[in-house]
DNA sequence: ATTGAAATTCAACATGTGTTGAAATGTCAA
DNA sequence: TTGACATTTCAACACATGTTGAATTTCAAT
C-alpha cells in the first residue's frame, strides 16, 4: 500500500511509468489538485477536532465541497486519507525542527549545546509565528496532539513520521548529558513531549479553571512558560543522583 | 436529566416517592447491580481504549455479556452511560486527593506545604498500590487520560467533575508561593496535568523509541520520575521573576 | 476532432448505528 | 396467590456508515 502522490488510487490499476511527461503539471486541469487538497484540508479540521471515529467521510466531503465519493477515490479509504493528512505536513516540520536542532548545535561546538537550547529547537519551530498564525498548521498540531495521546495509534503514527528527527534530538540531548542515565532522559522527553500535547489539543480547560487568568490556547504565552517548565524538569531528573 | 441512581430510566416515568421502602436493597434481585455494574465496567474498558466515537453499545453489550438494550435502558442513552462511567469512580478520587492534600496541610502547619509534597498529594493518589493494581481503576484513569485531552470534552466533562477539588488544590499552591502570580502557578498546574495524561495514555510509544530501555506504562517508574520533574517546573516558573 | 486516461458524479450496496416499543421474566410486599 | 413494578429480552425502526461499479465529464496529447 505505497502512497500514490498525484494521481487517483481506485484508478490506478497498473500505474504506467507516465512515458516522459513533464512532471511540473502532468494531467494538471484547471484545479487539479484544489480538490485533493480541499479533501486534505477538510479532514485536517475535522480529525483534530473529533478524532478518527467522530469524523466521517461524508462530513469531510461537505466541508470541502465535493462529492462523497472523491475522498475513496483520491486516498483509498478512510484510514488513507487520514494517514495522507498526516504525512502531507510531517516533512516539513520534522526539516524545521532537524534545521533549528542544527543551528544550536552549531553556535555551541565543538561543545554540545546547553538543554534549555536543544528543548527550545524542539519546542520553538510549532509555535514559530509563520506557522501559528496558518489555520491549517493549527489544525495539524491539534491533530498530533490527539494521535499522540490516543491509546491505539500513540505508538504507530507518531513512531512511523517522526522517529528519526526525534532520535536525532535524543542523541543530542545524550550528548549535553553524557553523565546521565538514558532512561532519565527517555522520561524527560516523555513529559515535554505530554506538555506539547495538551497545549495544542487547544482545551479550554484552563481558561475556566483560572477564570480567564490564562488561556493555553494563547500560544505565544505557552511556549514562553513551556520552555522554562521543561528546561527546569529536565535539568533536575537529568542530574546524576 | 438528573441522574438516577438504581432504577432504570426508560420506565421512570413518574419517579414515585417509593413509600417508605427500606433503602438497603429495595428491589434487589439475584444480581440487580450485577449487570449495570458489569455494563459500566465493560463501558468502561472501551472508552478509554477507543474514545466516545470509537465505541457502540453493541460492542459494550458483547463484552459485558448482557443485552443490547439494557444500556439505553438503565442510562438512557450512550452519552448518559459514558458520563456514569465517569461519575462512577469520580467522587472517590476526589476524596483520596483531599485526604492527601490535607495530610500534607497538616504536616506543615500552620506553614503551607512545600511545593513539592503538594504535587506528590496531587499525583501519588493515581499510583497508589490498591488503585494502581486494580484493572477497573487503570482503565478509569486511561478514560481520564483520554477526556482531558480530547478537544471537544475536555473544558466541560473534567471541570464537571473534578473542578472544587482542582480549584482547592491551586488554593495551597498559592499559598505556598504568595509572592507568585497565579498565572504563573496555573500554567504549571497545566504542564503537570499534561504530564499526567500523556501517562496514563498508556502509549508504548517511549518503549519503541527508547528501545525498550523505558516504558511509560510502569506507573511504579512513572511516579517517582513525574514528581522531581514537575516540581522542578514549578518552581523555577514560580519563581518571582 | 479524436483518443485515452484521469477526475468527477451519481446511485446504490451491505452493514452497522442508537434507540424504542411490546412482550416476557423476575422480585417482593400485601 | 395476586398485583405492581423493575428488569430483561426480542425484534424492529429509521437512519448513517464506508465503499464501489458504472456512467459522465474534463483535459492534454495526438
Amino acid at each position: 500500500m505505497s502512497v500514490e502522490i498525484g494521481c487517483g488510487i481506485r484508478h490506478a490499476v497498473a500505474a504506467k511509468p507516465q512515458m516522459g511527461v513533464p512532471m511540473a503539471l502532468k494531467p494538471a486541469g484547471k484545479d487539479q489538485q484544489r480538490r485533493k487538497d480541499r479533501i486534505l484540508d477538510a479532514a485536517e479540521i475535522l480529525f483534530a477536532k473529533h478524532g478518527f471515529d467522530g469524523v466521517t467521510l461524508r462530513k469531510v466531503a461537505a466541508l470541502a465541497e465535493v462529492d462523497l465519493a472523491l475522498a475513496s477515490y483520491h486516498f483509498g479509504s478512510k484510514q488513507g486519507l487520514f494517514d495522507a493528512v498526516l504525512l502531507r505536513r510531517a516533512e516539513v516540520l520534522n526539516e524545521r525542527r532537524l534545521a533549528a536542532l542544527e543551528a544550536c548545535e552549531r553556535a555551541a561546538a565543538p561543545k554540545a549545546p546547553p538543554v534549555e537550547e536543544i528543548v527550545r529547537a524542539f519546542l520553538a519551530p510549532m509555535f514559530a509565528a509563520d506557522l501559528a498564525r496558518d489555520p491549517g498548521w493549527q489544525h495539524y498540531f491539534e491533530l498530533i496532539a490527539y494521535v499522540n495521546n490516543a491509546h491505539d495509534m500513540g505508538g504507530r503514527v507518531m513512531t512511523q513520521f517522526f522517529n528519526p528527527l526525534v532520535v536525532r534530538f535524543m542523541d543530542v540531548f545524550k550528548r549535553a548529558m553524557p553523565d546521565t542515565p538514558p532512561e532519565q532522559i527517555y522520561w524527560s522527553y516523555h513529559f515535554m513531549s505530554a506538555a506539547l500535547s495538551l497545549t495544542f489539543a487547544q482545551t479550554e480547560r484552563m481558561k475556566i479553571l483560572s477564570g480567564g487568568a490564562i488561556d493555553t490556547r494563547d500560544l505565544e504565552a505557552a511556549v514562553e512558560q513551556m520552555i522554562p517548565f521543561v528546561t527546569a524538569g529536565f535539568e533536575r531528573l537529568c542530574k546524576t543522583a
